[in-house]
DNA sequence: ATGCCTTGTTTCCAAAAAGAGACGTGATGA
DNA sequence: TCATCACGTCTCTTTTTGGAAACAAGGCAT
């Protein structure tokens, strides 16, 4: 019918338009939905009381013979108890189960800097929550640094031995002996400086 | 102004429990969209390409004239490279960012079991990522444990002082001595047993 | 001013989704 | 065996979405 039979008036226009085709599927959110409906054992027709949606348009949904409105979505999420991110979020990460890395004393790799000496434990994993290492620290004083130090995740740092002055961004300095620990969020500047005969040597453990 | 540069030793401190509560969301799903599409500098046009939804669909999205489609909802995250988790999690992202608890030496929460004495660090945080403790080791072999202990997320240990074998499902028993260190899966079944003439004192550090 | 883009809104209609109920199938019981 | 029921699918109708184009409002030249 109404075919390219008037000059439009942006041609060039026209070729872009259709060049990124619906290459998008489905994204299994049917079979998502009906491993949530079956895990909390209801049928099609309970689903359909706590949702608000009649039991075709959910068996429909389940079958991705359509797609549901973002509505309809929200009346899903909210009757299944699931929170919406989750449902989409579309394959659960497998959590690896049986790894195991063993880093013997003085045996990680180690990774040298003008103001520490950091020795890298757990090398061997790689996708692992935490990042532990040992650091010699060689920093004397607060203006061995040009700044501070600051990255995403939280961090954990136990002193094995020596003894440090720990700097951070919004709180005084803090001397940490033996065995003193501190856990602190590392976007706020931080920074450590020996303060004991020999360099200190702590433990830290990063996770982001 | 804030002089206490010390832990606060309220012996009950209160813990904020949570920023994320009541979730309950309204959504406003068209003034997000609306928020991306500006912060990526698009006109409805451009968005339109991207995304292959018309501009008028786009338009009437952002004012909340319709609900649209899951398909439409995929073609907006592809186009726009939002992921559609974050498209529904609108005021999420308010990481913490200043905190620090410091733990002086054998001032942690003592929480002792059959097999071992935990003493927990930083326990004044609450939502941090790690869990880190100290245990000493009171078990001296495998008997004394009645089944694995497994649970959620990765563990990393450091041992700092005596020695000990470290029992896990799916591998030979490993002995460990002072300084050396172990990552591993938690939900692997694992445990300990000193075998030093005194209890061997380990630094645990869990995050799930 | 007058045109002429550009941007966003609205209208209209084809296409798709949501709802009501019919249909098929399998299980259970008398 | 024949009902009957529970469950899910399918069909038909109503409601809503999505797209093309018209419309309105704001720049920016001439």
């Amino acid at each position: 019918m109404n075919e390219m039979n008037q000059p439009n008036n942006h041609p060039e226009m026209q070729v872009e338009k259709d060049q990124l085709e619906v290459k998008i599927e489905p994204l299994k959110l049917g079979k998502r939905l009906k491993e949530i409906r079956k895990s909390l054992g209801l049928t099609l027709e309970e689903a359909s009381k706590r949702t608000g949606l009649a039991r075709s348009t959910l068996s429909k949904i389940e079958n991705e013979q359509i797609s549901p409105t973002f509505q309809a979505m929200q009346k899903l999420a909210m009757g299944l108890q699931v929170d919406i991110p989750q449902l989409f979020a579309p394959p659960k990460q497998v959590s690896a189960s049986g790894r195991r890395d063993i880093t013997r004393v003085d045996q990680g790799k180690c990774h040298p800097t003008s103001t520490y000496e950091h020795e890298l434990l757990a090398t061997h994993l790689s996708n692992k929550k935490m990042m532990p290492f040992k650091s010699r620290v060689r920093a004397r004083k607060f203006e061995d640094y040009s700044d501070w130090i600051r990255h995403d995740g939280e961090e954990f740092l136990l002193v094995l031995s020596g003894e440090i002055d720990f700097f951070s961004e919004f709180y005084e300095p803090v001397n940490l002996a033996e065995g003193d620990s501190v856990y602190y969020d590392a976007n706020m500047g931080h920074m450590l400086a020996s303060v004991s005969e020999d360099d200190a040597l702590i433990l830290w453990v990063t996770a982001s």
